[in-house]
RNA sequence: GGCUCCGUAGCUCAGCUGGAUAGAGCAACUGCCUUCUAAGCAGUAGGUCUCUGGUUCGAAUCCAGACGGAGUCACCA
């Protein structure tokens, strides 16, 4: 819905009538007008400067005069430098608002018959998840719900890493020394106890690799391969991989393990079997608790195997090439990128040959044309890759791949390493407890959880993907100011005003005040340009404008709240019109918090 | 080293399809609850938008380079 084409023509005309006199239609921007000074939208007359050639106040003059005599929508204007405020009528605010009060404004676009499928998560099962899945989380849930909005089929996915060396690890570390807990019986969360036996192999490794470098097979070792000048420390660094493939003894037994796997070995499958069951056990706790789901599941031991069959046809079109020692590579030197192996030289798989191969199948499940991976931005050029070589295949899909990459993100005091158990679950902080008397238990569990997760939710969401984000878990549950439960506090406010008013049932205002206030303008005039802001947020795949929007109609509304008079209002038209007014904007709040996946409290 | 991303107030972040005197929140300081929920409102203070050039009537925004930080460039995933 154009608000402003009535007056873009209006300046249009202007222009055409007193300044150009040729036929020239331009194509009108407007600009919010800068609070300190007055009028609601604003004109600038810069661009017209040249081609009329006279003073750009003369030019703002001229059309200000103009609109002022003819136009049906300006009620005033003022000229500063270059700029022309215009100050809208209060009919037209009151129109404006009652278009948005009519339409389905707040309500899902029509379908556009586009299917798009957005992958989000997707973890591993070694490893508990972490702050940098809770941003992934977040990201993709939000990002699948403004598709969705936009009337986009959305089907959210994701592809669970459930098999390779790195579950091998804590299945041998569980079996040696785990003594048969589970995690019922040691009452610790499944993703964590088996990141915990993860961890466990790790450090029972360095243990084993210390002895050996200090022993004298490793001091030979070190003679004999040291590289000139390279110190011992350095050296046994990095050497730790060869060693592990090549000397350790619980590298080997890992391995062997990861042979038992593939060869599918009885004893080897069902205690994969369980152990990952107790990961997905801990996994959908947290899918739980942070409220998202998934329409598709892929695991990667279903998957590891795929993409060979493209290879081959890749082959064929000569998308690939097949070296002597028979590897099979890509040169995407002419795109800007380097050669990339598709295919070992004993014929198995690599990462990304997986995700040609899932892709593939994805669309074949599905027919979506377009498909948004939430993979945090080390795997940048990975999907660059991946994205380039989907184009050369010619794979209908090609195009509309896209990667949703986001920065790590920190605690204050420095990067987490998940690997050595510094993780922190947004889950633990989204407990806080204020007082709500004479409610139930329950309904006060349900009220806290709202706001908890609201705080760390909108705390993470608001700040743009592409960005590193510190993450302070104090800051994090802040309920002032710039945060989610200030947004929920505008909503609980309007929503008292209802339960006091009792009109809930009426849901159109029967007559329209003659004049507004400012704050009644800015409200509508914020309301208008929901639309606007969803669908940038779609188009771009970014949340945060979303959550800037809430924020800053919240912060109008609370200003408003505190400065107008609502159920006390002089008359009645006016305190019906003001209900309604809260209430679009409740409204706009709620939507706008479903799209970042915060839930709404009716209470707080 | 090549490529990519980031650099805005003490801290956390907006603003980036070029527009006016660069905005919020937190922290600090000052006011406002017998009045619709004070998780609120109003105010004070805080800036070389990393730097240097260029394009433009106009640059935090676009371009080039430098500096600082991060990531990546595996027959790992």
């Amino acid at each position: 819905m154009e608000f402003y084409s009535i007056l873009k023509n209006d300046l249009n005309s202007a222009i055409r009538e007193t300044l150009l006199k040729e036929h020239v239609s331009l194509d009108i921007q407007l600009n919010e007008t800068k609070k300190e000074f007055e009028g609601h939208t604003t004109f600038v007359v810069f661009p017209l400067v040249k081609q009329v050639g006279k003073a750009p106040e003369v030019i703002g003059e001229t059309i200000g005069k103009w609109l002022m005599e003819n136009s049906t929508v300006v009620a005033s204007y003022n000229v500063v430098k270059g700029f022309l405020n215009i100050s809208l009528k209060d009919s037209f605010w009151i129109e404006a608002f009652a278009k948005i009060q009519e339409e389905t404004y707040f309500s899902q676009r029509k379908s556009t018959g586009e299917k798009v499928l957005v992958e989000y998560s997707s973890p591993n099962t070694n490893k508990p998840l972490h702050l940098g899945h809770i941003r992934n989380i977040l990201l993709g849930w939000s990002v699948s719900k403004i598709l969705q909005f936009e009337g986009n089929e959305v089907i959210t996915t994701q592809v669970i890493n459930d098999r390779g060396i790195a579950i091998c690890k804590s299945m041998l570390a569980w079996k040696k020394w785990g003594n048969g807990a589970t995690p019922a019986s040691s009452g610790i969360k499944g993703d964590h106890f088996v990141g915990d036996y993860y961890v466990k192999f790790e450090q029972e490794f360095v243990k084993e690799y210390q002895v050996f470098a200090e022993s004298e097979a490793g001091a030979k070792l070190f003679e004999s391969q040291k590289k000139e000048n390279q110190e011992q420390s350095e050296f046994f660094k990095a050497f730790k991989n060869k060693y592990f493939n090549e000397i350790s003894p619980l590298g080997a037994e890992a391995r062997q393990m990861l042979l038992d796997w593939e060869a599918g070995d009885e004893n080897t499958i069902q205690l994969w079997k369980q152990m990952n069951g107790w990961v997905y056990d801990g996994f959908d706790k947290t899918y739980e608790t942070l409220g998202v789901s998934f329409d598709s599941v892929y695991y990667e031991s279903d998957t590891y195997l795929l993409g060979k069959k493209v290879v081959d046809e890749g082959l064929t079109k000569n998308v690939f090439y097949r070296e002597p020692d028979s590897s099979v590579w890509i040169n995407l030197e002419d795109a800007g990128m380097d050669k990339k192996i598709v295919l070992r030289s004993d014929g198995t798989s690599v990462y990304i040959t997986q995700d040609i191969g899932t892709a593939k199948k994805r669309y074949e499940d599905f027919g979506a044309k377009k498909m948004i991976y939430t993979v945090a931005d080390e795997q940048d050029y990975h999907f660059k890759v991946l994205f380039e070589i989907a184009k050369r295949l010619e794979e209908p899909y090609a195009e509309g791949l896209f990667h949703l990459s986001y920065g790590m993100v920190d605690l204050p005091t420095g990067r987490m390493k998940s690997r050595e158990g510094t993780v922190v679950e947004a889950k633990e902080n989204a407990g806080e407890r204020g007082e709500l008397a004479h409610m139930s238990h329950e309904e006060q569990e349900d009220i806290f959880s709202k706001i908890g997760l609201g705080a760390i939710k909108f705390f993470i969401i608001k700040v743009q993907p592409q960005k590193r984000m510190i993450f302070d878990p104090k800051e994090s549950v802040d309920m002032q100011g710039a945060t989610g439960p200030y947004i929920q506090n505008a909503f609980v406010r309007i929503q008292s005003l209802f339960r006091k008013s009792e009109t809930e049932q009426q849901t159109k205002v029967l007559s329209f005040p003659e004049t507004l206030n400012e704050g009644e303008k800015t409200l509508i005039q914020l309301l208008m340009t929901f639309p606007e802001v969803v669908a940038a947020a779609a188009k771009q795949y970014e949340p945060s404008g979303v959550a800037n929007y809430a924020y800053a109609l919240a912060k109008e509304f609370h200003k408003y709240y505190h400065e107008t008079r609502i159920l006390g209002a002089e008359s009645e038209t006016l305190k019906t019109f003001r209900l309604q007014l809260s209430k679009e904007v409740a409204l706009a709040l709620k939507t706008s918090l479903y799209l970042l996946g915060i839930n709404m409290p009716d209470r707080m």
